[in-house]
DNA sequence: CCTTGCCTTGACCTCGGCGTCAAGGATTAC
DNA sequence: GTAATCCTTGACGCCGAGGTCAAGGCAAGG
């Protein structure tokens, strides 16, 4: 099969798998027009690159999975650099997300700060007292 | 106050003062000899902005808190405008801490999986029995 | 005078994962 | 024959928040 069909196949651009081919991660064989020639085996290979893709790896990070499946290993994280990926991705994982849950936190408690000092803004306008402040926008020219 | 000085004093480069000034975010009043001037108001906008990028917000949803001071009022987030992107922040960071969360889980199975199949694989070696039924990744669909 | 250390603008570099031409060759369809 | 699709390589664009030169101006101390 050729490029134009693995892309549709695996749902992704020819770009793509130019781009993949040039960072060594999926090489094609070359009919004599010069055309990049595909098989089923291909599809594997690109399918597992795209899933992890989705998963939010980066490509190089692909690379342990991809090398496994082409060495006959059913599932392309059967190799212990694989796993290791895994490992390392799931610690990745934890503390981006503790990361933003903190931020998370904070941000949440400085909105319900700024909330609760507009309440008492708009108390004190209600009782005669002072003048409320109002937020001008001023337009910028670079 | 030069731009040195506000630079070091808010913990930042003199580069990012300019990007920010080219942003239309931290306009500077200019000395006879061309050299940017600040004052202690500036060095309250840009940590402003700083604690914001540290959360994590980018320079244009800084721009509403800059504004809101510079209108006068006592805090970045004392206006509308703030609050507003405040609350779109809490979401966008609700709706990306989810999908990290269901990525772990997902990348975490298949840890799991990948683990018991080795496992099954050694076990079989020791004990020769029948095939373990291997599991294949999830195709994606895209 | 000369060095040192600020400052100025301008312009290109970084990174990842491609998108988007451009110019031309190969194949197939009619 | 020729149009319509495919394919090839090459090269620039994008995005955000600056980093990193380069070439030169301004001020102060010795």
């Amino acid at each position: 099969m050729r490029i134009g069909e693995l892309a549709e196949r695996a749902g992704t651009t020819t770009r793509t798998l130019r781009y993949y081919e040039s960072r060594g991660l999926l090489p094609a064989r070359r009919a004599v027009n010069g055309y990049r020639t595909y098989d089923e085996s291909d599809l594997r290979l690109l399918r597992q690159i795209r899933t992890l893709q989705d998963f939010g790896f980066d490509l190089e990070e692909t690379r342990p999975f991809v090398e496994c499946l082409r060495a006959g290993h059913p599932a392309g994280d059967s190799c212990p650099a694989s796993l290791a990926v895994y490992r390392r991705k799931l610690a990745e994982l934890d503390g981006l997300i503790g990361d933003l849950q903190s931020v998370r936190a904070q941000v949440g408690a400085q909105l319900a700060q700024a909330e609760a000092a507009r309440a008492g803004l708009a108390a004190e306008a209600e009782v005669p007292g002072g003048p409320e402040p109002r937020c001008e926008l001023t337009p910028h020219t670079n």
